[in-house]
DNA sequence: CTGTGTGCAAACTCTTTGCATAAGT
DNA sequence: ACTTATGCAAAGAGTTTGCACACAG
């Protein structure tokens, strides 16, 4: 059983055997394009991506993966737990490295999404689930618009 | 004057002459299929519609338009703030009825919207934009799920 | 009459699927 | 070997577009 070093600092730079062992303790066998998109996707920091996005940037880096597989494998991510779906305007889905509690910005005019940077936002008081009903998660999208000069 | 009265007996808030004005009033010819999607959307209070959901509507309630029309109607009324559209999950877009500053539940299991009583969410602590640019709105979306039996 | 709106079908974008082949253990 | 993952191309959903005809003003 290899020894997976327990030292992941929340986001940043995985090495190849954490990501290997990433993989194995959510249940997903760590393939070649497993491995290397994991790597794309948790190599540079909290990142937003779509999975055309993801896709062009693998071939780009000489990865050569299928669309396909990168949609397959993006939701076998975050049915483990490793990427969150964003829900933010768009025809588009993003998928966030980043799968602590938190809200988003989304640029309007080019269809980014980032951060709130954590404690900037307070979601006030919540709302009681309409009978029937339990709350699964509560969204903030912050829309902005770039200041025209 | 054109005469192709069909039935239409909506318990509406708004009627056929306030419709016509409204279009009007926003630069949009009060065509036979506008108006008839305005009643359509209009008269039952507010709603939270997809394109497809309208046209079917529409179609069983023997208004025949096209679902491009029907698309292309809802952008108008969007434009011109009759209208707003609603970035819940899921892959269709809605439109919302009511454009006031309000927020949405959304129900997972069957990609139903719906308001939350007003009054009942308090977003607190609104984030500062990032330099150069500002905030065009907030949406709060709160997520809920069928309880299981 | 003049210009805008509409309907239709085809095109487009994003995403999913079926099945033969390749790869992991 | 046995099983699961991948690639490909085709299909699917939702939305858009281009153009001839219809309608409102």
């Amino acid at each position: 059983m290899t020894q997976i070093e327990k030292h992941h600092h929340q986001h940043g730079e995985r090495s190849r055997p954490e990501i290997r062992g990433m993989l194995r303790q959510s249940g997903l066998r760590p393939t070649r394009q497993r491995i290397a998109l994991a790597e794309l996707l948790y190599s540079k920091g909290n990142r937003h991506i779509s999975a055309e996005g993801l896709h062009e940037e693998a071939l780009t880096k000489n990865v050569p993966v299928s669309l396909a597989t990168v949609y397959n494998t993006l939701h076998q991510f975050t049915e483990s737990g490793l990427l969150r779906e964003v829900a933010v305007d768009g025809s588009k889905t993003y998928f966030d490295t980043n799968v602590d509690d938190h809200h988003h910005f989304f640029v309007e005019d080019d269809n980014e999404v980032m951060d709130i940077p954590h404690g900037q936002l307070g979601v006030g008081r919540v709302p009681e689930a309409p009978a029937g009903y339990e709350i699964s998660r509560v969204d903030v999208v912050v829309r902005l618009r770039r200041i025209k000069v």
